[in-house]
DNA sequence: ATGGCAAAATTGTCGGACAGTCAGATTATC
DNA sequence: GATAATCTGACTGTCCGACAATTTTGCCAT
């Protein structure tokens, strides 16, 4: 990055601000937990209007940086959830019309490898979320809806048994942006559930036993499967979205 | 994903108007470009106060969904720029503790997928980038903080040239978590520079004359090779950060 | 057309106001 | 004395109105 972050025209008191708090968080100056000072109080340290205050506080929030807790009133520091940061990302990604194959090569550097670390790491816990994932998407066969949802959780396990978070973080968005291609391919291709049923089961029991080499190759498999299953479903050329 | 995304308590008008207004640009209805109509003409349709949808306008430019040209008055729709929302993941994911192997482990699984589909696709443009970024390394190598740069925007162009946004944009927070790092290393190993030069300077070569796997596997060492370097700046036991 | 200029529009910021609500202190009740 | 019902105060969400600075626009002369 030869340049820095912001440009020069960072004028507006308001991101200024927003800045500002950014930088004592992630300075840890201020701890997730922490309460945020009340908007009025942060008005009267900053010496500018309440309404300046909540532009930059609103910034913050849809960051992640601050938040709340449930039905509680005052913002507190929180450390952004995966979901939410993940969220954002996917949605750029598809703004910017990626392809099924661009989707589909991260897929192929991302899930394998994960699937492998999870195999060596997975907790006995994170074992069972795999395993409530693959009941979930047996029962929810006849839902279409609730099959993809189902398939996205399968993934997102076997990401959070990988015991690493960057990877994790890396494969959330590519989730989201599978949703509308792998709600096609399993309305369209009869024989997909099956191999996806297929394909968890053994993914799942080499993480299980421990069978890194295993995981991997079978979430390759499995992956591989999904662009067989988007060529069917798209009538074998390939130009997805 | 068994949820979908609005829990229930997104009562606040101005997170219903982000969003609608979010729904109107993934849903292509506002396009890329278009200029936003003004706070006051916005008031009006909502049915609210400005002051709100100020509130509602900073969280869709904080998402990268909003922005304006340079000294530009109006706000108009504009794509999120991978720069920003990577900022936003790298953030999120430094605030998570990441540990350097758990970033490395990641780069493992990215860089040499981008490096080998570069060799396959990189235009001249692209391939003219990653030179610069090599000169910009070689120049730069007095300055540690340039050369820390220099080899940031060596893997930003090897993800550009890879021609898969997804990719591209999976890459992009790994480099803004690397830096510390980097910067470390490059500080602390006195070898190193001459070892990502080197290293630069093969990937480059492969890149260059399309041969994809040695791309890939020359990045896969160089990639390891930050990790010996981690490793001996950090006294070899390895808990970075 | 083109350039220049005044008018209209727009943003950033400010001050004040008010209803709804969540938290804690206070008081009434068993 | 412990618990339930209330009162108080601090906050947030939203609104109104206002003003300077600057951008955009419409208009006129060239």
């Amino acid at each position: 990055m030869s340049d820095l972050f912001l440009p020069l025209d960072d004028h507006p008191a308001y991101r200024q601000i927003a800045n500002v708090i950014e930088q004592r968080i992630v300075g840890r100056s201020l701890r997730a937990g922490d309460p945020l000072p009340s908007e009025a109080d942060l008005a009267r340290q900053f010496g500018v209007n309440r309404s300046t205050i909540r532009e930059a506080i609103r910034e913050l929030e849809t960051h992640g940086l601050l938040g709340r807790m449930r039905g509680e009133k005052r913002l507190r520091v929180t450390r952004p959830e995966p979901r939410r940061v993940s969220s954002g990302v996917s949605r750029a990604l598809a703004l910017h019309d990626v392809t099924f194959l661009e989707l589909w090569e991260a897929m192929m550097a991302i899930e394998p490898v994960a699937a492998q670390y999870a195999a060596e790491r997975r907790s006995t816990a994170q074992l069972q979320n795999l395993g409530h994932a693959r009941a979930r998407f047996k029962r929810g066969a006849a839902d279409t809806a609730a099959a993809v949802s189902a398939v996205m959780d399968f993934f997102t396990a076997v990401a959070a048994a990988s015991g690493n978070q960057v990877l994790a973080l890396s494969q959330a968005p590519l989730n989201l942006l599978l949703e509308p291609a792998l709600t096609r391919i399993i309305d369209c291709v009869p024989q997909a559930r099956m191999r996806i049923q297929d394909a968890q089961a053994r993914i799942a029991d080499a993480i299980k036993h421990r069978r890194s080499d295993q995981a991997r190759a079978w979430m390759e498999k499995h992956i591989r499967d999904f662009r067989r299953g988007h060529e069917i479903e798209s009538g074998g050329s390939g130009s997805g979205r």
